[in-house]
RNA sequence: GCCCAUGUAGCUCAGUGGUAGAGCACUCCCUUGGUAAGGGAGAGGUCGGCAGUUCAAUCCUGCCCAUGGGCACCA
């Protein structure tokens, strides 16, 4: 069915676990241990990781934050009996940060038991820049109680607890917690096989299930802020109860913490929404949730992206189609969409009481397309593009400006091949896809395999065929790649391109999917070479995803100051007084005649004033013409930068913007 | 859909149980100024919607809608 257009953009990490079994012996011995740089120090008997970041020096002995033993982190009170190769971390690690980030959850976990005895402790894992804990509490925590926990959190860190790590029996663990009250921990443990023995770290008061390791004690931990709460579900089912989870930061040292801070300050600067108001782009409002309101200057993107989008898929060999918006009930039973997806698409009633859907995709109407008429193997492969748009009732609370709407135009094409076609296709796709990501200064893309899910329909001999033609295509292009097992759809898998942007942050885009599903389904078929009916393949791939989508990437990306050929204003006239209206007026009209969209500013304000403006608004040219312009037939160039380039011709700027036009690739 | 927060002028925001204010933008006037904010005046609001409490509601309460941060979802 359908083609997939995940709209998601943050993946969490999770600490992995160290295996401590590995590590234990029964022997005692007089471990020889090996550091990075090659030394060797014996030991006369078992030492701590500790005692050996001591024996080399009390600086490292006061940075040590765990360690790292045959290639597992520990705990500095880890105790070596056996050679090994040990390397002490500290906060200048990547590793060293993370247990740095884990204890602070834990630092968290203690202040809020301390604050809110009632309060009963769940999961704290480390995420991208920091972590979270979740509690169960009866209300919600105030940004108040934010405060007061992070005092609190600062002062039992002051107390410089040990951390320490005990091993009991599973049982054991559980009826501790259990005597606690601590239910939800009970009910992690005793998910944990029997015969396992648990490891707890305590500090202070205030004990936790966790796999470690941790830093030796709470002095360690110095720089972190709690960033916000939010509710988020038990073991993340939203048929759970819902907990209070509270977000948090932490850092090796207090400028990393200041500019993680500066760095969010930024992105919320480029957030599209903002630009979008600023740079008079778009408005949504209440009666349209979830739909775009595009003004002239956004609307010239929009269109843009289609224009360049049309030329690259006609060079490509696509024709171009377009298929009803509102379709019959039936059709969509008949793609199964009705079944699996009728509370999320828009439905309509008409007076004679039948009932239509607005396309939440465009699949069904392009399989239609290809059912229409007889079509042999000779029009194969059959590749049609369509700007469509989708109607989808997205749930309330996922909606998100741009990037998660519920009416969205999809640069969506539909492949038609033979088997043999397939694999060819997917590497045209492929390599159009990357190619046109590169136009747009994104050369930071990852791909995602998404093999077959255990719910999935078709044999599988039909989903080896259907994998392999992915796999080989990526192979034989020499690309690398990630795998989801088990995350393709239900009816074949499929690729995830995922980019990533100016400042760092991931965004999935393009998505190819390959499908024998909805070809039985609308029984399509083409007349073979031996005169037989044959079933085509068909695949489905969107480059941008969503236009919308895409418009609000790539502000973002750009931070609002696009590339010329893009720009929706690029160029304004700017005179300096009245006495030059006229000119201006007439630089302007001979530089549209070329083909450019320039505007002509002619308001009664200071020169100064009117670069400022253009300037917040990310112009790419500011022309100013005075008497001496208007003399000499000239005008003046100011570019985006801020750059004088002096006077110029109208000829010789015509032709330096309009090679700057048909430049595509790089940023700006 | 769930939790929490928010909704006041075109925009960004302040404010009060006695029907409202700033800056920017807008309109007009003065200024005709050469590369990131010249000056003055004016206009502009059913304080998200609907109920309720009250002599009186933008303010308190309830419900609804939308937005924001998360969670869940994402064909």
């Amino acid at each position: 069915m359908p083609l997939l257009l995940r709209q998601r953009r943050e993946v969490l990490r999770f600490p992995d676990a160290p295996d401590y079994s590995l590590l234990f012996s029964s022997e005692l011995s007089m471990p020889d241990i090996s550091l990075p740089d090659g030394s060797v120090r014996s030991f006369p008997h078992p030492v701590t990781v500790a005692e050996v970041a001591a024996a080399i020096g009390a600086g490292l002995a006061r940075a040590a934050l765990a360690g790292k033993v045959d290639g597992t982190l520990v705990d500095t009170s880890f105790v070596i009996e056996r050679d090994a190769r040990l390397a002490i971390v500290t906060d200048k690690d990547a590793e060293g940060l993370e247990v740095l980030r884990h204890s602070t959850a834990h630092l968290l976990a203690y202040a809020v038991k301390e604050l809110f005895p009632d309060a009963q402790v769940t999961i704290g894992p480390v995420i991208e820049n920091g972590f979270y804990y979740d509690f169960a509490y009866s209300r919600p925590f105030t940004p108040e109680d934010l405060e007061a926990i992070e005092a609190r959190m600062a002062e039992i860190a002051k107390r410089d607890l040990p951390v320490v790590r005990e091993v009991v029996a599973r049982d054991e663990a559980v009826r501790f917690f259990l005597a606690q009250g601590e239910k939800y921990k009970a009910e992690l443990i005793s998910a944990i096989p029997e015969t396992e023995a648990v490891s707890l770290y305590r500090e202070g008061d205030f004990t936790d299930l966790c796999r470690g390791p941790h830093v030796p004690s709470t002095g360690k931990l110095k720089v972190f802020k709690l960033m916000k709460v939010a509710g988020a579900y038990w073991r993340g089912d939203s048929k759970n109860e819902q907990l209070q989870r509270i977000y948090g930061t932490a850092w090796a040292k207090k400028e990393e913490l200041e500019s993680y801070l500066r760095m969010l300050e930024e992105a919320e600067k480029r957030d599209h929404r903002r630009l979008g108001q600023e740079l008079d782009l778009f408005h949504m409002q209440e009666d349209a949730p979830g739909a775009v309101y595009w003004h002239p200057k956004g609307w010239t993107l929009f269109t843009q992206l289609i224009s360049y989008m049309r030329a690259r898929q006609e060079a490509a060999g696509y024709v171009e189609v377009n298929t009803p918006d509102v379709m019959d009930r039936a059709l969509w039973e008949r793609s199964g969409h009705w079944f699996n997806y009728r509370e999320h698409m828009f439905t309509t009633q008409t007076e004679d009481e039948r009932i239509f859907a607005l396309k939440p995709m465009n699949c069904p109407g392009a399989v239609s397309l290809f059912a229409h008429g007889l079509k042999s193997y000779r029009d194969l492969p059959l590749r049609m593009a369509e700007f469509g748009k989708v109607h989808r009732y997205e749930p309330s609370g996922a909606l998100h400006g741009l990037l998660r709407v519920r009416h969205f135009t999809q640069d969506d094409a539909h492949v038609f091949c033979t088997e043999e076609q397939m694999e060819s296709e997917c590497k045209d796709i492929v390599a159009l896809i990357l190619d046109i990501y590169r136009d747009f200064g994104f050369e930071d893309i990852h791909i995602k395999l998404s093999t077959r899910p255990d719910n999935r329909i078709g044999s599988d001999e039909t989903w080896d065929v259907l994998e392999n033609a992915l796999v080989t295509a990526l192979e034989h292009m020499d690309i690398a790649y990630g795998v989801n097992p088990g995350e393709g759809a239900f009816y074949g898998p499929k690729l995830e391109f995922v980019l990533r942007d100016a400042i760092g942050r991931d965004w999935q885009c393009g998505t190819l999917q390959v499908d024998m599903n909805l070809p039985e389904r609308f029984d399509i078929d083409y007349v073979a070479e031996d005169n037989s009916r044959k079933r085509p393949v068909m695949l489905h791939r969107a480059l941008f995803g969503s236009l919308e989508r895409f418009v609000g990437i790539l502000i973002e990306h750009y931070a609002g100051a696009f590339p010329f050929w893009m720009a929706p204003v690029q160029v304004v006239v700017l005179n300096i007084s009245e006495k030059q209206a006229d000119y201006a007026v007439s630089v302007a009209q001979k530089l549209r005649g070329a083909g450019l969209r320039v505007e002509a500013d002619l308001r009664n304000e200071k020169i100064a004033y009117k670069i400022r403006q253009h300037s917040l608004n990310r112009l790419p040219y500011q022309l100013v013409v005075g008497d001496k312009e208007r003399e000499t037939g000239t005008v003046a160039v100011r570019t985006r930068g801020g750059q004088d380039l002096g006077q110029m011709t109208l000829e010789g700027l015509i032709g330096r913007l309009q090679s700057e036009a048909a430049t595509r690739r790089g940023t700006a």
